[in-house]
DNA sequence: GTAATATATCAATTAATGTTGATGTGTCAA
DNA sequence: TTGACACATCAACATTAATTGATATATTAC
């Protein structure tokens, strides 16, 4: 398989989606520092709990972030794939790059 | 400035935005192959006009794509600059590549 | 067990986004 | 200069997403 495959176009939306909001941003911004529990980012955001946690859910739902519990804690990750899927996309998309990667109807015009 | 400098969340959320929808990035997709005037969309897309119409001025005002008008034409092309600023979101975020690029609070703790 | 802490979920509200059909604008050809 | 074409914009509506405050669940300390 080439590199610069074109992703799924379904699951390219969702995690552009998850990226799409700001208070997302800076939790995967804190998040590429390593992991860190609800409470840190609580804190680092002074965000409400629920709101964060609605929002730690979109992240993980679209797979960019993974989580752990340990004890009463619950560790959030960045997930590799979940950016290597973004940097992909901008790879393959990227004019003169794709050739012959995109397996649809765009290619037979 | 490093390669890997964290983007500007605002802009970062709104290209990422531009990205969230599946019909955007099928419009992303084909322009991949280069620059597409709308009707040429449309057909491929079968989507009605002032849809995409629609679509086409989110990914303008996102800086993802730009148009030109010929005639009675308008061409849209992809913006590489956009693709770039995603490919480096996705780098600047991976663990251990970012180490001293990020100006914000997130550096400091 | 009981209380406290960390987190998730729910219901209600509000705000943002996407879709559709109709109308407006610029450009070309006859 | 009229008509047709390519495209943008608008208004109304439908759908989806985000925020808030309250409540639920799990874990640990006492």
């Amino acid at each position: 398989m080439a590199a610069t495959t074109f992703p799924e176009i379904g699951n390219a939306a969702r995690v552009f989606h998850a990226l799409s909001d700001e208070t997302r941003l800076e939790i995967v911004r804190l998040l590429s520092h390593g992991e860190r529990c609800v409470c840190e980012l609580q804190d680092a955001l002074e965000a409400a709990q629920s709101r964060l946690s609605f929002h730690l859910k979109t992240l993980k739902e679209a797979g960019v972030v993974s989580d752990r519990r340990e004890g009463r804690w619950v560790y959030y990750a960045l997930n590799r794939d979940a950016l290597d899927e973004i940097a992909g996309f901008a790879g393959a998309v990227k004019p003169g790059k794709h050739a012959g990667s995109c397996a649809q109807a765009c290619c037979s015009s």
